[in-house]
DNA sequence: AGACTATCTGAACGCACGTTCAATACAATC
DNA sequence: GATTGTATTGAACGTGCGTTCAGATAGTCT
């Protein structure tokens, strides 16, 4: 008994992938061994092989992918306006966002330290662009007057972890709606930097 | 060649400890070995189970003397005032203090899940007991009408995992000293939550 | 000087790890 | 129904893991 039926390679490696996310976040990187995740994909370790050169880079690309994912989906919604209001629509995508993808949040979070040095340079990066995104939102408000911001980068730190924040409290289910949340979450931000 | 010359339980103890935190806050819980642990102490694996009786439960007590000592320099800091001084105070607190143990931090933050579920929750209860400690700053402000949070609990979540990103990017010598962050912070959080 | 005890070594235990690869079973094509 | 190519197995490789423990050493006490 080999191959399973009805298997192909359109299904196994974005189950490979999506086991490989929940098993890595749930217990961290090095705590996972391959054989886990194949078993919770239903195949042999030596399986994956057709699906990643190795285990770190089964992880970056997970890292990549979300990276990536945050930020064109947030140039996709971004549409001009004012710098309030900008902020407004960043503060609800960055929660609502992230709400929606728990498990790769926290990875990201955790396990860039797992990465060698190329791999983690890369990542930075984009988590760089994507500060620079909120960051340049800041600076403008600043220079319009609307907002009282005198260190944009560390402001913008200082936000994206607050925001960020809300993954590991927020329940599904629970007394306050996503809506809720943003609600409350841009009336701390709004006043945070208002002029 | 067994035990070096001048090597004692009270010099040795508190090295290994040191070492793990170091490694683990590095590296994680999992991807440390024993072995690693034991060569930077200078020392062969099996002495470090004169120290502890496994590795889960080195891991746990870092996190339980981080939380500890947190709660208890709070406590000692903590000397009335109205709801505006009180937040000042711990704001500035939280931030000096958690940039003295960037380790400590960075492990609580990641490693609970390496636990098992007895001392998860007696870390989970620890952390609780540091929030409660701010929400009751807030409730306290907004029933005499200083702050306006119509949400103690989640303003608090917001509030110290804002702060506690400082830990992320802050770097000794760098542009900004310690204080000038403090005063950062404290401005951004005052007008957040003020009536 | 000799006994005692705390501290540590060094080897060993069984087990699981990431990765490789020849053999194999299935699906698609003719 | 035979052929071909892709997906997968299952076993194996060397390595390192957490933990245990008998024995050796160094400091302390009498």
């Amino acid at each position: 008994m080999a191959r399973k039926t009805g298997s192909h390679s359109e299904i196994t490696g974005p189950r490979v992938r999506a086991a490989a996310l929940r098993l890595f976040a749930r217990h961290g990187f090095a705590a996972v061994s391959m054989r886990q995740i194949a078993a919770e994909v239903g195949v042999q370790a030596g399986a994956l092989y057709l699906y990643t050169p190795d285990k770190e880079t089964l992880l970056f690309e997970l890292l990549h992918e979300h990276m990536v994912d945050l930020i064109s989906a947030w140039d996709a919604i971004e549409a001009g306006g004012g710098p309030e209001e900008r902020l407004e629509r960043f503060v609800r995508f960055h929660i609502r966002h992230n709400l929606a993808r728990l498990d790769a949040v926290f990875l990201s979070y955790m396990e860039l330290r797992s990465l060698g040095p190329g791999n983690f340079r890369t990542i930075e990066g984009l988590r760089r662009d994507y500060e620079n995104r909120l960051e340049a939102i800041l600076q403008e408000g600043t220079a319009l007057g609307v907002f009282s911001v005198p260190e944009g980068r560390i402001t913008a730190f200082a936000l994206i972890a607050m925001l960020t924040g809300v993954t590991t409290w927020f329940r599904e289910g629970g007394r306050l709606s996503r809506d809720r949340v943003g609600d409350l979450y841009w009336a701390m931000v709004r006043r945070a930097v208002s002029a």
